[in-house]
DNA sequence: ACAATAGGTCAATTTTTTTTGACTACCCTG
DNA sequence: CAGGGTAGTCAAAAAAAATTGACCTATTGT
């Protein structure tokens, strides 16, 4: 399908809008995320659709990927800088809500 | 479906990712909107999806509807304060883009 | 050695969203 | 009174997103 792309927003707003992406957000800004842990803390949701989310939030470039290289080697996904320069756009529609 | 609701900017945000939501909000800033030239300016866009939106959009209280009674009879979609609350964030949002 | 945990992938199915086309109804103009 | 503009609705189909269940590899703990 041709993508016509008008509005500057409507990429990153239709990326972030996904069903489980404002969560996993959220819980990535108390802390570093990893992928069972995830799974176990977000009900409802299932394996797929997190892996999913999480490589699209890091293609976007608001999670980074890091094997943990020591004690039980595990992997765990942080914010970026531009994830962090989105917190204030979370609480701004929070505000809203 | 259960839904949980568990990030409260997730509701907002899923409600603002619509195919055309982040359009028709960008045109809502610059002027007042009716429903024909919305359909002729959003090339790719269609009666029934921009129905939708305009209808969520106003629900959302971000929009709202008015007849306007006199010359050639028509109905005008202008932002409320709601939704002129959202600017900075859609500025934002671009500014990440 | 065995089982559990971590971090996934893949294909098929279900659900949700978006699109299409047909059809309404009300003005307004010539 | 015919044709065009405005503002839609409805049902069906198509496309996109989310879910399910099976499977996989590597590392740990006992």
């Amino acid at each position: 399908m041709e993508e016509v792309e008008t509005c500057p927003a409507q990429r990153l707003l239709k990326m972030l809008s996904g069903k489980w992406k404002a969560e996993i957000f959220r819980l990535s800004v108390e802390s570093p995320l990893r992928f069972n842990t995830l799974l176990r803390q977000i009900q409802g949701s299932n394996k797929q659709s997190l892996a999913t989310a999480l490589k699209e939030l890091e293609e976007e470039g608001l999670l980074e990927k890091t094997t943990i290289k020591l004690k039980p080697l595990h992997i765990e996904y942080n914010l970026t800088e531009k994830g962090k320069a989105l917190i204030p756009v979370f609480q701004q529609l929070e505000g809203l809500s």
